[in-house]
DNA sequence: CAAAATAGCGAACAGATGTAAGCTGAAAGA
DNA sequence: TCTTTCAGCTTACATCTGTTCGCTATTTTG
């Protein structure tokens, strides 16, 4: 790569860097400024139109990005899940770490899962679907699940847990700990009902 | 009420009118602009003030007025239910004919929910927990639930269902078909789940 | 080595925003 | 009836926003 291309990744990276790092509990995407992005990646606000064609491309690089996170993370828990133990109890622990380091990725996903763009709104729930697509497929050939079942099974489980940490975000840890508790017994129900209707179902 | 006091109303609510009104798929509370809002209401931007100190509050009370239109049918669709018919299938209806006919009402609280103010954040979960308690009580009453388990299934039937809600929002009308019957499957998952976990909590 | 391409800059503009100060006319209170 | 109160107005200001234009310096290309 050429040493212009190369400064310029350089500096396209900045101000994804910044952007990332002006989000916050009371900051989202939408009133991000290109201004203020601009000058803390350290280019005048004029430059960022070398970038990005707008803000909202900006954005949805975002939401890319951070959905390439998670998924990565989870894709790691899911392996260091099959070495032993259960693959439920190991999912909700690795995104409960996430959401833990990486407070404002999952805040930026979960806002512009509801948000004004529809752009964005797309983006995010495609990432929710891999998901469930993932835990759908799992539970088809590990636990045998009807297709139907499956599928309801594996959107509930993940809604569940998105829905555990989007009110995480604003607990303490003695909160939490309630909340995860709660969550596993949500999930178990969930197992439970599925085995149930699963087995009625086949009378 | 004197005739001024009622002028003063009059104009106070031509303003929250006026924000209810730009709300839509585009647009959410935290990018309403004052000066807007007062056009539309009819008033000089500067006499917004004469009513609400911030859009802050204005917003706040928004969402106490919206909160406060969902539990109100609510409590309908549960008179509606106890004349007979499933509590919970009913519930689900007249949540979706409530998202069907206002839906900018709920995309105000589904938004505001994971928003960037904190006061918003609490006003709406204040409003969902008022739904779950509703619901837990439900369950131990007229189906003898184990608190403990009461509460965690209030809360999964009252999550799923308003994130089927939200997913709703973007759908036709076929899809949303399919949505509502995975919905009640999900929710029959719960139901027998709980009932189970229940009964191997007894032994 | 000459020519073309381009990341980044500064200056500038038009428009929007929230909000302060002070006035006015009509209602409320004495 | 006279005085006080106050909802609403106009004017004005400072600040921020996104974006256009033209320039420069450096890299890339032919």
């Amino acid at each position: 790569m050429g040493i212009r291309a190369q400064q310029k990744e350089r500096t396209r990276r900045a101000l994804l860097d910044a952007a990332f790092n002006q989000l916050s509990a009371e900051r989202s995407i939408s009133n991000l400024s290109l201004r203020e992005v601009a000058r803390e990646a350290g280019i005048a606000p004029t430059s960022f139109y070398r970038h990005f064609k707008d803000m909202e491309e900006l954005g949805l690089t975002m939401v890319d990005e951070g959905g390439l996170t998670l998924r990565q993370l989870m894709r790691k828990g899911r392996q260091r899940a099959e070495e032993g133990g259960s693959v439920i109890r190991a999912s909700i622990e690795t995104f409960m770490e996430f959401i833990d380091s990486n407070p404002n990725v999952f805040r930026l996903l979960l806002r512009e899962r509801s948000g004004t763009s529809a752009a964005f709104r797309g983006a995010v729930n495609r990432e929710v679907r891999h998901f469930i697509d993932e835990l759908d497929h799992y539970l088809q050939a590990k636990a045998n699940r009807r297709p139907d079942l499956a599928y309801a099974q594996a959107e509930a489980l993940v809604v569940l847990v998105f829905s555990s940490g989007a009110e995480a975000l604003d607990l303490n840890k003695k909160e939490r700990k309630a909340l995860a508790e709660r969550l596993i017994i949500q999930l178990r129900m969930i197992a439970k009902g599925s085995d149930s209707l699963q087995r009625s179902g086949y009378e």
